[in-house]
DNA sequence: TTGAAAGCGCTAACAG
DNA sequence: CTGTTAGCGCTTTCAA
């Protein structure tokens, strides 16, 4: 069964091709006589319109890449995604979730995009301004701050301390970290672990050594490990800050598998504030990022570097707030998770 | 700065697009200084080829879409989709996840695709065929088996009955059940519902009124509402079987909100072993669905339909396992969830 | 080894 | 109101 198209519609109703175009897209000035002959056609004919034809032909596609690599994102859960999805629909987009590596970013791109919106931290400069130079928008929605290309995100050192302090405010003194990559040396730590480091020494402390667990990914089972890594220790801390929230979620799970309560014992915080922390047990604590106005102002950006392409790199600030619950402590009003 | 394109590259370079374009996709037999006036050309212009001119060129795009609409499936976390991008690589695709409703599907594609993996549950044929007599082949990969159109999948029907199963050999005797859809007939219920009801009336008991409890989509936020619900009744079960663990974990909430424990006062098991569920407290029993059977399997149709695209529909099950855990009473070794 | 030119399916000038 | 045609960017015969 071969795939027809509009030349074989065309044939098919004995007209041209530009008036199969123009009932297909709608015009309004044609016969209504024409059109019932075309539509008869074009049923017959299973005839679809070939998306990358009117693409090539129209030089965009309307399509916006969410590139989430290994590294993810604190925030990024179904909810997320879906929220980003809207906002692109409020500018006529249409977004596809692209997981891999950022060799999808740097190599050729499997499909042409209008944008990239780089679901990742620690993303190196190079990639991007390689994306850019080549023509597509990029935004970056991670942790790194450093004015290659436009990047729209929470204030992650702000956030850590903030998340750090509500541990300190809740009377914890060894709190422990998790998060910040491996390969990132100490000394020039990432936005989490200055912000962290920054929240203990307002109050004189400091991470003690193997304080900090560094992870790869924001995942449950690296979180796990760093957990009983921390607790495996001479002096277990009675306190951790995750630098993500599935981080945190594998942190409790360990706590727990350690015989150790939660917050009793140890008092767990993270980061995304993602629907999954709302339904745990504990429920957890976390630092709610504004992802509505994450999601508004990156396609915004998008839209923006079609007329703009050369304008200076856009650095924007979302919102973010701390979410005392369960797992550090705060009672959480009977009978329901947090809706929405 | 304008997005150069091959006849740039050429003119730039002084040689025809043909040249340029060996170069590009590395045909061997081209002069080594031929090569490199043209390497460096593509430097300075910073070319990339465009993948929508390719793909209309080549009629085909490589690329698979992931469908996952509202009511999603038991299994898919992004594990699973991670499952689905692997297997179809191995056969020369990239995966793209589209989240949206049906008609993503019946309507006009946003973009071309060798195939569409459709991740939801209980679609109607229409759109089905629709997509296939445009000529995209497409599976499905839900709960409805019907003969339309390749399906991969689970019995659903049989890891109901034997998760419904798992509870009553634990002694509970008034099994409730969350799932299935609201527009649903009663008298002509899914495959998991009948599941469901076999298992109880093979040990004489039937579901009580108000003990089958639908729900639109497979939300954490739905299970909590549907667990809360049957517990508000006159007599609340001693056990629930969710049709998705995300339905069971918002229900495990619910239970635990309304100051009942989970196993002892309710049990609770679900259906995908998404890793959420390895993680949270108690550990949530399940049923296990092969993924990678289903990806490959799955992907191998799309790429048999290239070549016989009017062959009988295929209908392949794959293989399911219950697991126990916590949440249905069995104790989980300490220390550890089940990995990977 | 390289060049010229056709054509993938579609839309939009431009004519009529 | 409808038809003819050029061209989006690329690959690929076919010649040279």
């Amino acid at each position: 069964m071969r795939i027809s198209t509009l030349k074989d519609v065309a044939r098919h109703a004995g007209v041209s091709v530009k008036t199969v175009s123009n009932v297909v897209n709608g015009y309004p000035y044609i016969s209504a006589d024409m059109r019932r002959r075309v539509q008869a056609a074009i049923e017959e004919l299973k005839y679809r319109p070939n998306p990358t034809a009117r693409h090539l032909r129209a030089g965009r596609t309307g399509l916006l890449a969410l590139v989430v690599t290994g590294t993810g994102l604190p925030y990024l859960d179904d909810l997320a995604v879906d929220v980003v999805a809207a906002a692109a629909a409020d500018r006529g987009y249409r977004v596809v979730v692209e997981r891999g590596d950022l060799a999808a970013i740097g190599a050729a791109r499997p499909m042409a995009v209008d944008g990239v919106l780089l679901a990742a931290d620690g993303t190196p400069p190079e990639p991007i301004q390689a994306q850019a130079a080549a023509g597509t928008p990029l935004v970056r929605l991670g942790e790194t701050r450093d004015g290659h290309g436009d990047h729209v995100a929470i204030d992650h050192a702000r956030a850590a301390r903030d998340a750090t302090e509500h541990l300190l405010r809740a009377g914890r003194r060894t709190v422990a970290a998790i998060g910040g990559h491996p390969d990132q040396s100490p000394a020039a730590p990432g936005p989490r672990t200055a912000g962290y480091r920054q929240a203990l020494r307002r109050v004189g402390l400091a991470p003690r050594p193997g304080d900090e667990q560094p992870v790869r990914w924001h995942r449950r089972a690296e979180g796990h490990r760093a957990a009983r890594a921390l607790l495996a220790g001479p002096a277990p801390p009675d306190a951790i800050f995750c630098h993500s929230d599935l981080l945190a979620i594998g942190a409790v799970r360990a706590v727990v598998d350690a015989g150790l309560r939660v917050p009793d014992d140890v008092a767990v915080i993270g980061i995304g504030d993602i629907e999954e922390g709302r339904y745990s047990r504990p429920a957890l604590s976390t630092v709610a990022v504004d992802t509505a106005f994450i999601a508004r102002e990156a396609v915004a950006r998008i839209a923006a570097r079609g007329d703009q392409p050369d304008a200076a790199p856009v650095e924007i600030t979302a919102p973010h707030a701390v979410r005392p619950r369960e797992s550090s402590g705060a009672a959480t009003p009977a009978g329901r998770p947090l809706p929405g």
